[in-house]
DNA sequence: GATGAATGAGCTTTCATTCAT
DNA sequence: AATGAATGAAAGCTCATTCAT
């Protein structure tokens, strides 16, 4: 039995994918990215059968981890309006967390190289978001246009928001809130606070 | 700044560049640009020194163009309300009449090329938007944050409401509506419809 | 020359070798001669050290295995023209039946890895052949050259014959006739038919 | 007007590459070739778009040249005799003074990378020793075979020959009557000697 | 011994940039 | 200034061979 194909190998190379790309773009060299994973260069290739394949499968990982991360937990007796709170906490606060990650999927999303197939992958991921946002849009401004309308709205508020938050990162907690209250204003169409 | 004889060819590179980039991405090759530009591939040299340089000027002037379509005239007697809706409308006409534009320009946005000082050159084109921006939340939910987020938070729905305008054209007229209604909300807080 | 274990697995390669080679030429990479004698690509390696040995050893195989097609059994009572006229048919007959061994020899023949010693392990294969051949060119018009190029020569005739009855194998009984004439020919100088 | 595309560069690519391939084989490097070409490795592909597009002029060309050597003038007066004589004398002369061409011929001979087309082409330029050999074969033994046969049999003897002499140089004059004498044997089928 | 992952040198080809004309 | 050939440093990928299991 030859050593196994590893895992652990295979997240680590996505992972230094992650940080080249961060820092220098789709155009960084597979032989690069080996690197940074502490493998050999042809190694890369037994795990990815070709560079296009390894972006395909590192967007789809990050935006799943992106959506895993927005997505709210369940939990009893919160009010719609809390639940799309916590959920743009909790996307706001994994993309600050993780700004190579971010990166990294700003120059994935424009690629040619990602496929119909990776950009459906991804989409799927963010049914949890996607079911919130249904539920939260039901009896307002936006309850006739296609809740894909709706969640690409929203996406373009929060990495509008993100980015400002990154640009001034004293600012982040602040800009949040003010955020929170525009999405549901854009969703629900009334300024309500969340009750505290 | 010396600039080399024909202001012509010039803009016929950037022209090309546009058509090129939008089909084939960043990585598009200088000689394929000249191709296009019908120049010799040594030419492009002359108007551009890298294609960096080409890259960030492309960038600039394509964001320049985009805000000047954007801008509104200033017509006397008219309500905040019809300005924004204005700027709104020419914003997604030019964006939908230009595919090729708005494709480059999603590359370059986000490619490392683009350097600190294109993206501030970049943003003051869009002074005239955003005065009316700052005009339009003075009063509102927005007035306290920055102005430039404010410019972000707008670019990132509209960016947004685009896309699925290309996703869906033949819907681009009621979307138009139902975005022009949620940016005023954002802006000012309120949904009255703007007085015909 | 210690040899492992299973001599099936080392012939098994062998043959995989002679059907890849033959569609991909000696470019072929050693996993792909792996695979198709199914084994894993490492355990090629226990049963020839390198590439190159493992393709000498398949021409020296495959020129013995041509020879001894080729070699005629000795039929006391048969003629030169006789014996001759069985070993060219024999020949042909072997390379009309097995394309892909032809083919791989073709390639091998030219290859830089095939050593002196492995060429001169495939003429020793031909001593049979050669035999008969020095018997028929005995007082004949050859009869003072070195019996090696009457054999190159009866070589270049036979192989030149057989990529014919390649080109158009309906053809191939009729060009055997008018070979085998010629061959007699260049032999022994007359072109008295075999007594049949 | 830029530096013009040269000839001469390109014939000296063709002069390195057989050069190259007649000591390294078809596995030769295309930087290996440039380099002994005096150019740049990028230079060579403005001369030919890839290797197998080198490959397949370099055999083409190679085979022309050998071609053009092996046919005679036509000198009034000649018997067929003396025509086929001439022939091979000159055949094998550029043969032996040329050993780098025919070992990358060699070579080439059997790639897969030469193209039926270019394969075609060569037949073509045989054309003149082609018209030779159907006016020797008029009336003997191998009248009633296609044409192509008779070259592929000239040819098989002709290399089989230049193969031995490459091994006894001293002898190269003696092989060349005996070989001479078989292959008119083998035309005509009588071994008349040319009247001197 | 068998397996197949790991290795890294090496390959063809591309491309931004330079430079002879 | 314009041209396009020349340059040479990468790049992605392959593959003979090694080695951990």
């Amino acid at each position: 039995m030859p050593r196994p194909r590893s895992e652990d190998r295979r997240n680590a190379i996505l992972r230094a994918a992650t940080r080249v790309i961060a820092s220098q773009g789709l155009g960084a060299a597979t032989a690069a990215i080996a690197r940074e994973a502490d493998i050999s260069n042809g190694s890369l290739f037994t795990y990815f059968d070709t560079k296009a394949e390894l972006l395909n499968e590192l967007y789809v990982a990050l935006k799943a981890e992106m959506a895993t991360a927005a997505t709210p937990d369940l939990r009893a007796g919160d009010g719609l309006r809390e639940q799309v709170c916590r959920m743009w906490t909790q996307w706001w606060r994994w993309a600050m967390a993780n700004p190579d990650k971010r990166r990294a999927l700003a120059q994935l999303q424009v690629s040619d190289d990602i496929t119909a197939d990776s950009h459906r992958a991804a989409s799927l991921a963010f049914s949890g978001v996607a079911d919130l946002l249904e539920r939260s849009r039901a009896n307002g401004p936006m309850q006739n246009v296609p809740l894909g309308f709706v969640l690409t709205l929203v996406n373009g508020i929060a990495e509008a928001t993100i980015d400002e938050m990154i640009r001034e990162p004293a600012e982040a907690e602040a800009r949040s809130r003010v955020a929170s209250d525009a999405l549901w204003r854009v969703l629900a169409g009334s300024a309500a606070p969340p009750t505290a």
